[in-house]
RNA sequence: GGACCAUUAGCUCAGCUGGAUAGAGCGCUGCCCUCCGAAGGCAGAGGCCAGAGGUUCGAAUCCUCUAUGGUCCGCCA
């Protein structure tokens, strides 16, 4: 149930037979109007803008709307006030039967605040994408939970989602693992060796090293590179996406699919992209202008094969094959994002990087292209994070050795918090982790604010079942036990959480998810505090077992809907604080 | 030179795709624990939403320009 799209529907029915009955004129069209919170409680339940947007084109005053239409919603049973109010809102009480409605499909309904926005829709979400050149590093950790929770949003809010993840593994840079691996591997058998540029000295790679020598004995020691090259690349790339697995498991992310780049060389398929953009016309061979700004050094105008982004959008044609005749990257990422297309996905999102920011167009050309306006892609950058520590900032670097990968991360902070505190801020603002404020277990951390506020339900629930309290049909409660103010405002804020749901779906947000979350969080706690005051909002009360179930079910209810949210995220929805 | 993103309370950030008197946390101020739910609670002060124009019933939100900050900008991967 989504109380906000039902009442929306009332409204529109009773415009519907405001037209009929000849009070608005035929023709009007009812997409403007909204039904939402408004923003002062005190206002009521709900507001609709109906008659401020009605009221031009219908050509009458927003008052004569409103009135009109307040007459017709109290024939409602839901409706128990209608007031015109500030400019032409029209403000809504609803009866607190609705909240009881609520309260119970939040505890019977498994789906509730699920959506049908995504309809089934194939949509694939990108993200991570690291080159396998080792474990991940705490730059990586936005994207990945950022579009981990974006996947689990869009999962639902009803989408058929594939979460991707992109392997580097055609570039140069394998080549660099390989022989960095191998070095290792001569350690392996005892031999000296010396890191030179060019190659990798991490340690996570003497693991590899050795493994490579159970695998093959010593069989290419000593040997040529062309001996081993080409093994030890598919052997080092295998191992290091290992790592990348291993430290996505531990923030809590399984991916659907691991596209390799490297499939999409010496197989035709990235010819396949370029003559598919070929038949459409928007590859030729031409010349880049010089860039602007600073002009490097070596830079000579060549002729090469360009794809004719700039009809997209974009602000330059780009390369997609180099003077030597060689595929630019961006060859088989048009390839990748053709498969996608291929593969039948009626909307794609990709998370980058703030570092691919220039990127952005040229990507969504090209799907532009490949697709023909079919689908659509979004691209989400996640913007850097700069960590402090101990009050002050802290630069990684990996010639200094301060590089904090993502299991230093979770075993610092756990994979709660880190999360919860990515997904708070909006995927593209830059933002500060502190790692001393967010282990921090107080009401100041919203983190714990938020699983507190589950636990503490959990608390009751333990608590009342010690008192011998039913609690088997928490549903069935009568609900008029538990209606005060105070707490149909929890209840009103879980009748929210369908619509946060779309909202966040639709524009791929999930921080609204937790944002929301604090919100329902702090109304959790604001009638906890008020059973400090006021004994009669209590949840167990003394000798009145159907009060008490009303209670508590109103709050196993927010409680439901806050593991919802935070299953959402991907974070625990703890039932203990300890 | 250009692109993208940001700019909201002293600080860190939200602001539900254009709605009413712009919100939260921290910090600050003032109250509140002999007892039952204080790892606290309640209340208050604090804003020209970077600036200037524009669009309309109505703008923090949309458009243009300017300023500041961030991320970038060749056939690198």
């Amino acid at each position: 149930m989504n109380l906000f799209a039902d009442i929306r529907a009332l409204v529109i029915d009773c415009l519907t037979d405001l037209t009929t009955e000849g009070v608005l004129p035929d023709g009007l069209g009812f997409d403007n109007v909204t039904v939402e919170p408004p923003r002062d409680a005190s206002h009521g339940d709900m507001a609709t803008n109906a008659a401020m947007v009605l009221a031009k084109p219908a050509g009458s005053k927003p008052r004569d709307i409103a009135d009109a239409l307040a007459a017709k919603l109290m024939g409602d049973a839901r409706i128990v006030s209608a007031e015109v109010a500030g400019p032409g809102f029209l403000n809504l009480r609803l009866d607190a039967s609705v909240w009881a409605g609520v309260v119970k499909a939040a505890l019977t309904q498994p789906d509730f605040g699920t959506s049908d926005l995504g309809a089934g829709k194939k949509i694939n979400v990108e993200y991570v994408s690291a080159n396998p050149t080792g474990p991940l590093h705490v730059g990586h950790t936005r994207g990945a939970i950022f579009g981990d929770a974006l996947a689990s949003l869009l999962d639902y809010a009803g989408f058929d989602v594939t979460r991707e993840y992109y392997i580097n593994d055609g570039g140069g840079q394998v080549d660099v693992v390989a022989r960095s691996v191998y070095l290792r591997y001569l350690e392996a058998h005892g031999q000296e060796v010396t890191f030179e540029d060019g190659t990798y000295p991490g340690h996570y790679l003497i693991a590899a090293g050795e493994a490579l020598k159970d695998k093959v004995g010593d069989a290419y020691v000593d040997q040529p590179e062309d001996v081993w090259l080409a093994d030890v690349r598919v052997f080092a790339t295998d191992a290091m996406m290992d790592l990348v697995r291993e430290d996505l498991a531990s923030l809590g992310i399984k991916m659907d699919n691991f596209f390799s780049e490297k499939s999409l060389y010496g197989t035709g398929r990235i010819e396949e992209a370029i003559a598919d953009l070929k038949s459409k016309d928007l590859i030729y061979w031409g010349t880049l202008k010089p860039p602007k700004g600073k002009m490097p050094d070596d830079w000579q105008p060549r002729e090469q094969w360009l794809f004719k982004s700039t009809d997209f959008g974009d602000d330059e044609d780009r390369a997609v094959q180099k003077g030597d005749g060689a595929w630019t990257y961006f060859a088989p990422d048009i390839a990748y994002h053709f498969d996608k297309v291929s593969r039948g996905f009626d909307a794609l999102v990709d998370v980058f990087g703030a570092d691919h920011t220039g990127y952005v167009k040229r990507m969504k050309a090209a799907v532009a292209a490949l697709s023909g306006g079919t689908v659509p892609l979004d691209v989400k950058l996640a913007q850097i994070v700069r960590l402090f520590k101990d009050g002050s900032e802290f630069k990684m670097s990996k010639r200094a050795g301060t590089f904090i990968t993502v299991q230093d991360l979770v075993d610092q902070v756990g994979k709660d918090v880190a999360r919860f505190i990515m997904l708070m801020r909006k995927n593209d603002t830059p933002f500060d982790f502190d790692f001393d404020k967010v282990t921090e277990q107080s009401k100041d951390n919203p983190v714990f604010y938020v699983q507190y506020a589950h636990a503490r339900v959990h608390s009751v629930l333990r608590k009342a079942a010690d008192a011998g309290i039913d609690l088997s049909d928490l549903a069935g409660a009568d609900m008029s036990l538990a209606a005060t103010e105070p707490e149909n405002a929890l209840a009103a804020k879980m009748a929210e959480w369908p619509r946060v749901v779309e909202v966040a779906a639709r524009s791929n947000e999930p921080h609204r998810v937790a944002q929301y979350l604090y919100d329902l969080a702090s109304e959790v706690h604001s009638l906890w505090n008020r059973g400090n005051d006021d004994a009669s909002l209590r949840f167990l009360q003394d000798d009145n077992i159907p009060a008490s179930q009303a209670k508590i079910a109103l709050i196993r209810a927010a409680s439901v809907v806050i593991s919802h949210g935070l299953g959402i995220l991907g974070v625990t929805p703890a039932e203990e604080m300890r």
